[in-house]
DNA sequence: CATGGGATTGACT
DNA sequence: GTCAATCCCATGC
């Protein structure tokens, strides 16, 4: 698998949000597909960048194509791949995985079965994945963590945007994007969810 | 230096 | 539906 390159993430976070949406996430033994992700972006008050540069955020502020790791709650550690130019604060939250290797080991690090609950949610695919704060800054092309192409065997997924959960700050944005017909994204889509993308003919 | 809130989850009413 | 768990760090005194 080769990683996706810097230069995929150095561009428009809406964009790259919206364009990792069926590619693998891999770190050690397990990976999954991204069935659903948000954006953030410094010049919103729900990203944490939004505060300037800081001790916290500068992760965010680095080069694109980089792993942000945070603790949330002070419990959950959640997966962001940092987008645009270096100096930009803004990056896209992974917030659910189709499994697809490793599931064994994501059962047992998650202490379920089902396999809709290992991975959907951005604290749930963290812990089946065995990442860690102690990741934050690696590189996602080349680092522990790897995010890749859209597998061989998959289709193009069709994508759509709904607004942010779990935010109380510009909630009103659709900056999430989901792969619709997933049943492993964290929230079912809420009604005032539109299509991103086109759907394929045929499908 | 003390305080408060958060991009969550799971358990419980 | 409600709520606690529990860490990091930004903010304010």
């Amino acid at each position: 698998m080769t990683p996706l390159p810097a230069a995929f993430y150095r561009r428009p976070v809406l964009e790259v949000a919206r364009d990792l949406v069926g590619c693998t996430v891999t770190h050690g033994e397990a990976s999954g597909v991204i069935v659903e992700t948000e954006a953030y972006h410094h010049s919103e008050p729900a990203c944490h960048a939004y505060v300037g540069l800081t001790a916290r955020t500068s992760t965010l502020f680095g080069p694109p194509g980089i792993a942000y790791v945070y603790r949330s709650y002070g419990i959950h550690a959640l997966l962001n791949a940092v987008c645009e130019p270096e100096g930009v604060g803004a990056a896209v939250l992974i917030r659910a995985l189709e499994p697809l290797e490793g599931i064994g080991l994501m059962r047992e690090r998650r202490g379920v079965e089902r396999l809709e609950e290992l991975c959907s949610g951005p604290g749930k695919l963290t812990q089946a994945l065995g990442i860690g704060v102690d990741l934050n800054a690696t590189g996602l092309a080349g680092g522990p963590i790897a995010i890749g192409p859209r597998p061989a065997a998959d289709s193009e997924p069709v994508v759509a945007a709904g607004t942010r959960i779990g935010i109380t700050r510009a909630a009103e944005l659709p900056w999430r994007f989901c792969a619709v017909g997933s049943r492993h994204v964290s929230r079912p889509w809420p009604p005032e969810l539109r299509p991103a993308l086109p759907a394929r003919s045929g499908e």
